[in-house]
DNA sequence: CGGGTCGTTGACCGTGATCAAGTAACGTGG
DNA sequence: CCACGTTACTTGATCACGGTCAACGACCCG
């Protein structure tokens, strides 16, 4: 409702291409509602009907699902400006979790808001479109480091992913981030125990790879956590050549 | 060039939802062109550059990627009247290797010619969001499979999601599959050894899940295998409802 | 017949899970 | 202000799933 600054979405997305006025006002519709979230309030539960998808507005959120036994992944973390729910919204029903990893706001709007899009802008249906199969690249890279990677490893991985998404917007940012996660969470994010997660982070800080000071992470060594798993940043280049005008 | 029968991905799509002939023909241009490929050919490979998608026309592919010491993660694999090449549309080069599982046959077409899709078609536009968004919920899927799944679970999803997908185009089909891969492939798609991959096979096979003959592979309990890994068809029916006019 | 691919089986080992106990930081209410 | 729960993190002992290495058999094709 409120929007004392400009959006953090058309924020993110302008660093991509230039948006016309047509464009900002039909994110901005985007943004019309909000509401808040406490830290591991849920926000919808797998088989909900759905009907809306989310822009974050302030604050960390994650996606996950739960297996019956209660053993759980963690597919996707969240920040502002991303949009929540491209998975979804194929169904009818959800077919996972979001969960707010601190306090933080969620701007809800419905699926049908995407027609005039589809209809009006044919270059913000392109971005959108590049944005969904963005984020598809950025879980196969997540799915290539459970299949085939070790345990120190998804740690780096897992970081330095955080690390690339957050200087997009951030563009002063340097090698610390602030880390709201614990680390249960984290494990589930990589299909690690939280004991397993502490004994590597302890590991790989005793070698002078990363430190940590309270919830701050610092990457002490960036280049050598990217050789470690052969890195590439999905976040601070994308191709628009093929757009439409 | 030649089509003798309607196309896969017409035929695919159509499931879905009524096409009408602007959309037939658009769709018809994108398989205006075709190139065979012999078993584990290479279609193209990381830091390629792209300008192309693919929809398959025959035949089984499957796209992965590689760690530089020769670890191999089999992401998606691909069947006829799928589209092609979804997560690498947001970058320059390419961010995954295609490879023919079998003989088979691609249609190559310029990422551009989504433009008019884009520019014309909004319902079809929605439908190949559409299909983005699902590819991303079964990569998903696939992902909770990696970072939770024990060896058996994984080779029952694996066998479930391919079976499943085969049965939009193939409404007679019983529980009975061909299965093109060797162990090898199915171990690199599911963070496995081809070692363990028999082991697991053989065991599965001795407890009466499935059963195998030469090329040919049976859900002997498919409920089973569903309730074991809480198995959800992403295939059989997507929420159009949402759709433009 | 010889060589290649593919699947099978066994012995051994290591990464990371499990279980358990202990510490530190924090807010709450008496 | 301290007693107390709760949550988060740490560390150690033990164990098992699945990896590694190696050998062998079946099959196909030249």
């Amino acid at each position: 409702m409120t929007s004392d600054k400009k959006s953090c979405l058309v924020e993110k997305l302008s660093h991509y291409i230039e948006l016309d006025e047509l464009a900002e006002s039909q994110l901005a519709s985007l943004e019309e509602h909000e509401r808040t979230y406490h830290r591991h309030q849920e926000v919808y539960s797998e088989t909900d009907e759905l009907k809306y998808l989310y822009v974050v507005k302030r604050g960390w959120f994650y996606s996950y699902t739960d297996m019956p036994d209660g053993r759980r992944q963690i597919i996707r973390v969240l920040h502002p400006g991303d949009i929540v729910g491209f998975p979804d919204i194929a169904f009818e029903y959800a077919t996972s979790n979001i969960r707010a990893a601190e306090d933080g706001c969620l701007c809800p709007f419905p699926k049908q808001k995407l027609d005039a899009i589809f209809e009006k802008s044919p270059r913000l249906t392109a971005l959108l479109f590049l944005m969904a199969n963005r984020e598809l690249a950025c879980v196969i890279d997540t799915l290539r480091a459970m299949g085939r990677m070790d345990a120190r490893e998804r740690l780096a991985y897992f970081f330095l992913d955080l690390t690339a998404r957050l200087r997009i917007t951030n563009k002063d940012m340097t090698d610390t981030i602030r880390m709201p996660m614990n680390q249960h969470e984290i494990g589930d994010a990589l299909g690690l125990t939280h004991t397993y997660v502490s004994k590597t982070i302890r590991e790989m800080e005793n070698a002078g790879l990363i430190s940590r000071k309270g919830a701050t992470l610092t990457l002490a060594q960036e280049t050598r956590l990217e050789d470690m798993v052969d890195f590439s940043d999905r976040y601070s280049r994308l191709d628009t050549s093929w757009f439409p005008s």
